[in-house]
RNA sequence: CGGGGCGUGGCGCAGUCUGGUAGCGCACCUGUUUUGGGAACAGGGGGUCGUAAGUUCGAGUCUUACCGUCCCGACCA
């Protein structure tokens, strides 16, 4: 993308109102614009990134089995009566009528809506295992919405929902959703920590949060720091295999790690002092097992082998993709702005034309752009007719983590600069080699 | 939901106390000179001062109500 073709309304100053890292590097990198109090549009390069983090969502959800789908974001007022939910959810939710004065609502997540579908269509133990997500817009009218899209009103949530014959094979759910979300979270370059939590509104028996250590979060968390160095790393885990994804589970579980609301001092203090840490952190995703509850209320229900009609166990889980957004600044940028990970950034690679009109500098910048782009790769070509330094500040904004620097006193010597966003280092080498250099970084991700 | 702050061109702010017909920086447009870490000069465009009532000869400024938004606390992907 040529940057001069671009719609990008960077922002030289801070907006007021903006008073933590990610949601003001997100206000000065043009990626989002604020409509109302906790509601945003997602700017051009706002919304690639969250397509990115969706993207990374969706692969993963998939090779875990789970299939996925898409449920409307407007609900009926019905389907929550029935649950139970219509009168227990209060003000956060989002009411409506319809013009034949119908109560709707905007749906703040999706158990009723799932748990419809599944009873209407499924009836036998033969179809279970199921597991069905979507990523859609929810809306929960939060009594006070902040930090621009880690606390929106309207967010973008993944959210998956298994349906299992016994609790057996519902806690298997459970264990794969927790290995695909740590596999997720790793390849966003984030260290998401799984932490026992309390089930809340939504209920349940066994629950987890992950938790992204940031200063800024807004959970005080309690952990013990030796999970830091787990790491699924390229270890291929069988979804299908209980024991395997048990394994992973009890791994990342065993060390010591709570929220707050479930930390307990007593169990804490075994922990060596060492080791011993707290900290604050951002929640960007939880699993629940909830056994028979919706399916209770709401007539989910199979016949076993025996014939015998018997409640699905259940249970959900999110991801909060939209939030990871803001949680992945928050743990990449530093004082010029963001540094995006390789696997979401909106563009692989910047690129720098320090010239621009000058014969030899855009036609290096030319060759580059079209060479990695027939390599599949986005490269952001700042082609504007600026200054070195706007240039340089706005990438260093925008946060690319490759660019390359192109202008006329290397090219006297056949070379461009080629530069890491992330360790701030250099290297001078010709044209063709800038372009392989790229490729092969973005090859072995 | 309790407490506090703030609404003045796209962004950051001054002006409000003490009423007299709106200003600064950045951004934007035109031109010239510049060009390896946010250039200089010259010229120019853009604001019913959140909304509505009221007081006054006169309101950005005073009064009242409302709306919006942000921060701190209790709740949440």
């Amino acid at each position: 993308m040529r940057l001069s073709r671009y719609f990008l309304p960077v922002l030289k100053e801070t907006p007021s109102e903006a008073r933590i890292v990610s949601h003001r590097y997100m206000l000065r990198a043009g990626m989002i614009k604020q409509s109302s109090a906790g509601i945003y549009s997602w700017l051009p390069l706002g919304f690639k990134v969250l397509k990115k983090i969706e993207k990374i969502v969706h692969e993963e959800q998939e090779k875990a089995g789970h299939i996925p789908m898409l449920m409307p974001t407007i609900q009926s007022a019905d389907l929550w009566r029935e649950s139970g939910r219509y009168d227990d959810y209060g003000d956060e939710m989002l009411r409506i009528k319809d013009r034949s004065g119908r109560d709707m609502l905007y749906g703040p997540t999706n158990e009723e809506l799932i748990t419809d579908i599944f009873r209407s269509h499924v009836s036998s133990y033969k179809d279970l295992p199921l597991t069905l997500y979507h990523i859609q817009w929810k809306f929960r009218d939060e009594v006070r919405p902040r930090f621009g899209v880690m606390r929106g009103r309207e967010f973008y949530m993944k959210d998956g929902y298994n349906f299992d014959i016994d609790h057996d094979s519902a806690i298997h759910a459970y264990n794969r959703h927790m290995v695909s979300y740590l596999r997720s979270y790793e390849r966003m370059g984030l260290k998401a920590i799984p932490m026992r939590a309390d089930s809340g509104p939504i209920g349940g028996e066994d629950t987890h949060e992950f938790l992204v250590l940031a200063e800024t979060g807004e959970s005080e968390v309690f952990y013990d720091d030796r999970i830091l160095d787990l790491s699924l790393g390229a270890e291929a885990v069988d979804y299908d295999n209980w024991d395997e994804c048990s394994e992973v589970v009890k791994k990342w579980t065993s060390p010591y790690a709570r929220t707050n609301e479930t930390h307990d001092n007593a169990l804490f203090d075994q922990v060596p002092q060492e080791h011993r840490k707290s900290s604050r952190g951002i929640e960007v995703g939880q699993i629940f097992y909830f056994g028979t509850k919706y399916s209770d209320a709401m007539g989910a229900s199979v016949q076993n082998s025996n014939g015998e009609k018997v409640s699905v166990h259940m249970g959900s889980h999110g991801i909060g993709v939209s939030r990871l957004v803001g949680a992945i600044i928050e743990a990449n940028h530093d004082e010029k702005g963001i540094i995006w990970p390789e696997e979401v950034t909106p563009f692989h690679c910047g690129l720098i034309n320090l010239r621009q009109g000058d014969e030899q500098a855009d036609l290096a910048c030319q060759t580059i752009y079209d060479s990695l782009s027939s390599f599949g790769l986005e490269v952001l070509y700042d082609d504007r007719d600026e200054r070195a330094g706007g240039k340089f500040s706005t990438m260093d904004l925008l946060g690319l983590p490759w660019r390359i620097i192109v202008g006329p006193r290397g090219l006297k010597n056949g070379v461009v600069e080629v530069g890491s966003r992330r360790t701030g280092q250099t290297e001078e080498v010709s044209v063709e080699e800038a372009v392989k250099k790229i490729i092969q970084i973005y090859q072995s991700i």
